[in-house]
DNA sequence: CCCCTTCGGTACCGATCGGTACGGATGTGC
DNA sequence: GCACATCCGTACCGATCGGTACCGAAGGGG
């Protein structure tokens, strides 16, 4: 199927589109969004400025994609952890993988989805307002999975599954912020332990 | 005595420093420091630019003053928290007072000292510095009051009490974190009880 | 071989950033 | 009333911000 790869007209990118958007994730990462400048990121993915405009539009946009390759990437266990038998095993995955993502060797600390944008000047409320949204569509992936849990019987009728979706992206980014504040691994996770130990038995 | 208001000498000042100190607090706790911008700043304490550089000095002395008496004022319930007879009384009072700080009406939501810098860019890393360790400060403080709680026999003497104030800041980042996202205060607040659960009997 | 489209980078744009020079105003102490 | 110190605000500084006009280069389709 030669459809597949449709070769566009005009003279080919010079760059690996994903591999520069690897690199202005981790960019993002540390510095937030209004801390990412254009130097920064240019200088990073290794491509000049009207390259990163023709490719990626604005640095709202940018943004964006970047979340999203971090989303699909770096934050995979999220999606992993909601495929777990019980609702016990969900949580300990996702703090687990919070605790480890946060705190990877070679990489920034903490999580971009937390700390990309928490207070900002007006120009950047629409970045602001996405990481909200990002932060409550996992809370609402939760939510939906401990409903299952409770219809399965794996949790008591009398369970609030939003409130314990809740609770967990609330420990989630209270251990990001912990990370970014230099905490440690092991530290982190003996947190983690002890706030599922009030986690509900079936 | 009169000494202890000895006139200075030259033309006095013309606004109260304290009053616009906490118009400054505002400002930085809805913006952060970064996306505080000067003009923002000066418009809400009511004062020019040039008054506001000799009374504070520069931006990031503004934003210390600032922080010092946000934690004089709106965090004083942490200091009361610490004078609480028993250490699951202490984390109640912690996580309950933090759930009603970063969720009063008529103020910026969320924590100062949690979303104030957590990702920003080089230049205002001594920032980002000192707000770590604020919050390592409230740590330490914690710790102390657990280890005497361990001492006086009102915690098992297993317990960690690092461990159990790093647990306690790290909810209570995340409900800053929570809040600044646009949790409701009753939500919070079963969140804080839920955290509370695991709190080790003595 | 020429046209068309898209890429590449240099060199620039206006706006905004934090910070300050300066001259007039207002107070105290001699 | 005169010297002095500090305040006031206007008007400005260089640096940096995000974003773009421009033109030569590099590919495919006729």
């Amino acid at each position: 199927m030669s459809s597949t790869t449709p070769v566009p007209p005009g003279r080919p990118r010079a760059f690996d589109i994903d591999e520069a958007l690897d690199r202005a994730v981790l960019v993002f990462w540390s510095k937030g969004f209004e801390g990412a400048s254009l130097d920064e990121l240019t200088e990073a993915m290794g491509i000049s400025r009207p390259s990163l405009y023709r490719a990626f539009g604005s640095k709202e946009n940018l943004f964006y994609k970047a979340l999203e390759r971090y989303t699909e990437g770096l934050t995979a266990y999220f999606a992993r952890a909601l495929a777990e038998p019980t609702s016990a095993a969900v949580a300990t995955a996702v703090l687990h993988g919070t605790v480890e993502a946060a705190t990877m060797a070679g990489f920034p600390t903490g999580c971009l989805g937390v700390h990309g944008a928490l207070a900002t000047g007006d120009e950047s409320r629409p970045v602001r307002d996405a990481l909200i949204a990002w932060r409550e569509d996992g809370i609402a992936h939760l939510t939906r999975r401990f409903q299952q849990a409770v219809d399965a019987g794996d949790l008591p009728p009398s369970t609030d599954p939003h409130l314990l979706a809740l609770y967990l992206r609330t420990v989630a980014n209270g251990i990001a912020v912990q990370a970014a504040s230099g905490s440690s691994r092991p530290e982190l996770l003996q947190v983690a332990n002890l706030a599922l130990g009030s986690w509900p038995k079936p």
